[in-house]
DNA sequence: GAGGAACTCAAACAGACGCTTGACTTCAGT
DNA sequence: ACTGAAGTCAAGCGTCTGTTTGAGTTCCTC
């Protein structure tokens, strides 16, 4: 009771600021940054225009608050996937943990797909101000290259790394591709054995028969 | 002589026209159809903003042929590399010439590389009327599979496909994503041998270490 | 050289855009 | 009951958007 009071005033308003941000999600997904429109988004939040000038200063402001909070809901599933490997895990177990978020996203449609197609476009077209949630990433993509060094001795670090960045970019494109709007709604335990080999692969790579010549 | 003449006139139109497709394909692949602007195009373009009007009936037209002239220019070089492959070649062979022609537009960088972003942005945003090319695209893919299914006869047509597509996706986004800037301008050379053995491991898979037990 | 087609141009158009304003309601503190 | 902060709202601001218009230039045809 000390300063979160039972205040009427202060639930409505952060009501509506959810409800922008999660609006400012689905444009964002589908259309990307310049896709936004103030008049849309607080029409289909149930807001009125000056909401957003209120709530966020711009509607660049509440943008900015939208893909931060799509990068920071991605972030925990990207590491708390990768976090229950261990050293000793198969590169299948990697690559099904890499693919893990997606996997669901995919499954789940709805705002948990707008979410990875939001941070997927981000990708494509980084922000300005994006460097401090962008060196989170990079320490989460090396966790995983760490994991594949053990498995594949053969290969060079920055060649895993390169491959790694092949992964999650295919990985994205099914977000933000039809068909990745294919495969949504389609339960988990179908899309995993479909796509865990391929990541896989990607990561193992495919150089010659020569070895088994 | 016949139907063309030496006319001063039609070769500027010509000229004019060519020059915003230019233009507008720089904007397209970098901002995507919905960052098109009328004032802008025609500015880079050294041309007058109802010039678009006149060539093309609207700003849509000017974006379709634009994406129509991309799409023919990478559907050529797309079916000129797998018209290459035998029904001998090998796993690898296949997949660096399904990558052949991203990796050279990445190397070229500039005109190329826009042809292959705009691509890669209608296939996440496919335009209204693009059924008629799509069509192409599908039948060039239906090409690699037959191929990859000489090489992979464990794997189910079904699955192959969803390879093809997936490889698709991963040269896709080298084309939008950052890491396509860091490797334009790298040699050919360089960038084959880094990527073929990727493509190739998406097409393979890796299921698991069972058969080396 | 008169006529006409091909093409370009500056200027203006209506509409949508992001944003601001000032009045309004609601509710906690006193 | 009064005050002030939090929040919402309709209306209007200037700017930028795509498109249209009509006059203008250049070149071929007859």
């Amino acid at each position: 009771m000390q300063t979160e009071r039972a205040d009427g005033r202060r639930e409505a308003g952060r009501r509506t600021r959810d409800s922008l941000i999660a609006a400012a999600l689905d444009q964002l997904a589908e259309r990307g940054p310049e896709g936004l429109t103030l008049r849309e988004i607080t029409a289909n939040a149930g807001a009125n225009v000056s909401a957003v000038s209120y709530h966020f200063g711009s509607l660049k402001g509440l943008c900015d608050a939208a893909i931060e909070h799509a990068l920071e809901q991605y972030l925990d599933a990207q590491i708390q996937a990768l976090g229950s490997l261990e050293p000793t895990s198969t590169l299948e177990q990697v690559a099904a943990a890499f693919a893990r978020p997606m996997v669901h996203a995919l499954a789940a449609g709805g705002r948990d797909l707008a979410v990875m197609r939001t941070v997927a476009r981000v990708g494509i077209d980084p922000p300005e101000g994006w460097e401090r949630l962008s060196s989170k990433f990079a320490r989460s993509r090396e966790d995983a290259v760490k994991v594949l060094a053990a498995n594949l001795p053969g290969v060079e670090q920055e060649e895993l790394a390169f491959r790694t960045r092949c992964a999650a970019g295919l990985l994205n494109w099914l977000a933000l591709a039809p068909i990745g709007a294919e495969l949504a709604s389609t339960p988990v335990e179908q899309i995993e054995p479909l796509l865990t080999p391929v990541v896989a692969g990607a990561f193992h790579g495919y150089s010659s028969p020569a070895d088994l010549r």
